[in-house]
DNA sequence: TTTTATTTTCAATAATTATTGAAAGTTTAA
DNA sequence: TTAAACTTTCAATAATTATTGAAAATAAAA
């Protein structure tokens, strides 16, 4: 296969991952385009090469910087930005986890706790309190696992999942 | 909170998460009403409880036996179907983890494996092989947890994470 | 068999989400 | 200052995805 090819059938199958993942296209391809980019891109670069227009790089790229995995580079003798993103993948991993147990998680931890607070007493009200229960403690281990997941350095966690995996 | 309101909010918190994740909202709000119902649903129930027409009521349902966590119910004396959710929360995640890993994880995978096929040996080329090789690394380790997770029991499970949190 | 109840399908349509492109805003240099 | 280079915004529109509802298919009962 030529590079060019793989780079472009790269950046599609990350685009559709992130697609099912209820990421926008566009703004996951983006960012696979800086992810295997040699030198910082600028906004033109990235209009060309994905061929979109330039208020929707912009957004992208905006969000991407949002979400801490693209950082704006300055190049000297330029004038305009440059966008490069993080390259170490673990860390990468890391940041999104970050970033979707803020944004998805969280949020809806609060509203399971919120929700047991009903004053019934009925079967159908303890069935449902169940439910929630099991609900939130689940959600809340996961929570957990991710918040560790987050702090942890890439060998730590590496040798304790590998621990896992293994047994 | 009265019980109504309660289980009201919780099947739309079900729903705006699961949108964020890439999940259809009307699936993941008939799940969360079959998940608190006391007793299996008909189609007609659902219809009716969520506002919804037959036709979607039908596509989601089925939907949701393809996933493996809603089950068709007989009742005797009853012509119609009845339908029914997996209601231990564990078995749920799990069966939700192996589908996603199955639908999205292991393209993605045989993809990147695939595109290392590169011959060509520019600086380029080595540095967009590393980027892949990266991916396909932390790709597989997070693959690896979650093949683990799905076959392992909920103490298993639990006391292993629990472990991995508390250190 | 025929009738009736129930489920499934799918074209039409609605709702949602993404994208464009040009105008307005901002920053830098002359 | 002013002008040019560049970035941001956002209403209009396109593309995608979800939903309806009625007709066709299927299954059970008469």
């Amino acid at each position: 296969m030529k590079l060019v090819d793989a780079k472009l059938k790269y950046i599609q199958t990350w685009g559709s991952l992130a697609s099912s993942w209820g990421i926008n296209r566009t703004m996951a391809q983006v960012h696979a385009l800086l992810l295997v980019a040699t030198k910082p891109l600028s906004t033109e670069d990235i209009m060309k090469e994905l061929q979109i227009s330039r208020g929707n790089t912009n957004m992208n790229v905006r969000a991407l910087i949002d979400w801490g995995i693209v950082q704006k580079e300055s190049i000297v003798g330029e004038r305009k930005e440059f966008f490069s993103a993080e390259k170490d993948v673990w860390e990468l991993v890391k940041q999104i986890t970050k970033e979707r147990k803020k944004r998805e998680i969280e949020p809806v931890l609060r509203t399971l706790d919120e929700l047991q607070i009903i004053d019934e007493d009925s079967n159908e009200a303890k069935e449902f309190k169940h439910v929630l229960n099991d609900l939130s403690k689940v959600t809340h281990t996961v929570n957990g696992i991710l918040e560790k997941a987050i702090k942890a350095d890439e060998h730590w966690l590496l040798s304790n999942f590998t621990k896992i995996i293994k047994k």
